[in-house]
DNA sequence: TCATGATGCGACTATACAGTAGATTTATTG
DNA sequence: CAATAAATCTACTGTATAGTCGCATCATGA
């Protein structure tokens, strides 16, 4: 049944509280990451009680899962941005996305999970307002990926899955890290670098033509 | 004061449990992860009581750390057997050793640590065993990736830095984890996409001599 | 203004885990 | 073989933390 009325007062404190608390737990996954994060802090940094909080999210589970979900509406939501312009093609799309990925990570506001929690897995497969989100923006990616296959821009040779999972992995890239706590570049810089690093390697690409003065 | 006698039976008997200690530590870190890890699973692994194992050491921290020096120990003998074929240029070096890197995690051997977990960090920053080891062979790595950039095999763009931190990022690619769980795909296929993916990117090579048909 | 039901909270429990103390075994040496 | 020193083990402590209980508070609707 869906609701007929405006949400009262008392419903938007509630959502009001649902998004301190998310917030709180996105901020907590992006620095300490899950193992070292409390309960406790969520609570402390959210400005509420820890009981409260188990009122709305039954386990610390779910509270990671609700970060996730958190994220990845906004990874849908930019790559709907991104095919709302008609003169990028799917290469340069994926490119906006590398982008967009390590520039959240870099402003620390990327939520990382480990995988090798098993419990914490096992959470998050079977919940669905995760699992769906995760599908539906790899469907969209998958699309991307081919199509960037199709018109020679990304390797043919690598499997598409290959190449999502490469761009997923930049959200957790230790790199990034490594050369921001350098402090010798700038954020500008190191994305720039790194989506370069993502797409075309370390290696120095052989320039178009090269071979011109050999080949007779 | 260095010793005169050989290692007595009692002493070899020593270092030959330090080594199931430091082998269940190098297992469990790769499996389950640092925070995961309990000194009871690492005793229990290593056939000796937790008491026993901190005689040894004193610490989780120092456990860790004894795992990443063996690991780096192994890694640095990698890199001279790759010295000693001089048909191998420092590009070919380094390829060698991204695989290499692969290898080992695509195995279950590779211990991993969070980089998040500061009391972690400093405990291994503060221990010269670790330290010392990690200089040398960044040392030994960087000097190929200088090399490699000077004969144009690595982009000249990049910070030497950069190009390192990339390599070591691939003792802990979750990308690999994910194919082999895929089930599709053998060991060997999966480590060679990912060196390519490492040196080369997702992108589609660029042909050499690509533009001929066009150059007039 | 009062009844009500949902939401919030302080204080609690249970448990898992890092680290320790003291008794016990074992290799070594005279 | 006896004395000794070192290493190991069993059983423990202290603490951090996920999750809960029961009472207090407050918006809402009559």
């Amino acid at each position: 049944m869906r609701r007929m009325t405006a949400p009262s007062f008392k419903e938007k404190a509630l959502q009001f509280r649902e998004d301190a608390i998310v917030e709180a737990v996105n901020q907590l996954l992006a620095t300490k990451g899950y193992e070292l994060m409390t309960v406790d802090e969520v609570a402390a940094l959210a400005g509420v009680a820890k009981a409260s909080l188990y009122k709305h999210f039954s386990s610390k589970e779910d509270l990671a899962a609700a970060a996730m979900v958190r994220v990845l509406d906004r990874a849908m939501a930019h790559a709907d941005t991104l095919l709302a312009d008609p003169t990028a093609n799917a290469f340069e799309r994926l490119r906006a996305v590398v982008r967009w990925t390590l520039q959240v990570q870099l402003s620390g506001q990327m939520p990382t999970l480990p995988a090798q929690n098993s419990k914490l897995v096992a959470a998050l497969r079977s919940n669905r307002d995760y699992t769906d989100r995760l599908m539906t923006l790899s469907d969209t990616l998958g699309a991307w990926i081919t199509e960037g296959q199709s018109t020679g821009h990304i390797n043919n040779d690598m499997p598409p899955e290959l190449v999502l999972y490469t761009l997923y992995a930049r959200a957790c890239d230790p790199v990034l890290g490594l050369l921001k706590a350098s402090g010798a570049y700038s954020d500008v810089k190191i994305v720039e670098w790194l989506v370069t690093a993502t797409l075309s390697g370390v290696a120095s690409q052989p320039k178009r033509g090269a071979r011109l003065a050999i080949v007779k």
